[in-house]
DNA sequence: AATATAAATGAATGTTCATTCATTTAAAAA
DNA sequence: TTTTTAAATGAATGAACATTCATTTATATT
């Protein structure tokens, strides 16, 4: 052992198992979606994952610290999808359709990541929670809509309102099918068509 | 004894605490706004009130019943207040901007309970409870969209379609509105005039 | 004032919780 | 094959949990 064992110790270890890690997280928001945060308990977890409960604390500081961890792989993995096959030079009809059919791709996809997403979004959590927006989304959405005003495709209004016009609706349908699915106990996709029918008289609204 | 002795049995009774079941409910809200469902222990809400956690059980059954019959009051006090002033006969635009100006009035008057409620719709707890909109809301809403159709003030659509373009901007708004304000930790009100211009935005789509 | 009743209580119960720890296991490098 | 390391574990810990219960308290009626 010399003063630079540390640098140059060779590395025997052991590798985590990542197969182990996507497990826990899959069950914990599983888990979360059909019982809420209630119904999340370490133990619980633990043996829906197949692991020990100690297992769980080798990939993750603590409960809250998971939970964060979630919240933050469904954000960047949603804006992420969301922004597939965009350009802030689209039209903005063409952007704005692009993303409404990117993000239900999304939901349609992956409907347990979605719902933990908006059960994170609408708890207490969230105060605690410092995962921002990843910068290219921002960036992206910022140029985008300077663009679309520029043309003369979109006028000057205040952010938030921009937003509630061009997404409320559109998460508000969501939200009545995923409804509709707990309900029903069966998934019914929300059908293209009729999407596209809420998305013109939306376009009316904003333009 | 005889054997009408319940019927006529003199009733030496204490009365139940209003105040107290009061207090109770405003500080289960209040919890589970700040804390979440996780934050809500029969305990701590019994601190909080200043009672003896068995008095809760005088008032409700159990934890579920107690959340339970808070969603429950808020959805009749919500809906109470939507249909305040309110007339099948008015004109589209009327009726609508009406019942914007109420949910918005409600929410700003009591944010915790808003913020329960939606918190509890969010989440898995909504399965679980049996509360159906009151029928007189169903009603009226019904025969006011059958007349404005009528009259043509409003195309044909599915009933989700419509209730995404009238009320998702709203409520999106709203929620940018309450997050903001449990970041800085103070309350800005929705301007009146910001929603009216986006009201006359979202009227343009639904026409 | 006396009485009957349910409200109200504080302490207690048994359970489940998040987290830790001493030990074992597996795998990468030698 | 041996060595070294961290992954993985099952059992354990103390705290917090929902709920109950034997008493006490307040009050509407007599």
């Amino acid at each position: 052992m010399n003063e630079h064992s540390f640098i140059f110790a060779p590395c025997f270890m052991r590798n985590k198992d990542e197969h182990k890690e996507r497990l826990i997280r899959d069950k914990a928001m599983e888990m979360i979606v059909k019982e809420g945060f209630d119904g999340l308990s370490m133990q619980k977890l633990a043996k829906a994952a197949n692991v020990s409960p100690a297992t769980i604390y080798i990939y993750f500081i603590n409960r809250e610290d998971l939970l964060n961890h979630l919240y933050n792989e469904v954000q960047n993995n949603f804006s992420e999808v969301a922004l597939k096959g965009f350009s802030p030079n689209l039209s903005f009809k063409e952007g704005l359709w692009l993303q409404w059919e990117n993000r239900l791709r999304f939901i349609n996809e992956f409907p347990y990541q979605y719902q933990f997403y908006e059960q994170f979004r609408n708890s207490p959590l969230i105060n605690h929670s410092d995962v921002q927006l990843i910068m290219d989304f921002k960036v992206n959405m910022k140029h985008f809509l300077m663009n679309a005003i520029k043309r003369g495709e979109l006028k000057k209004m205040e952010p938030e309102i921009f937003w509630s016009l061009a997404y409320g609706p559109f998460y508000s349908l969501v939200k009545f099918h995923l409804q509709e699915k707990t309900m029903m106990g069966r998934h019914f996709k929300i059908s293209p068509s009729k999407l596209k029918t809420m998305f013109n008289q939306v376009i009316k609204s904003i333009q």
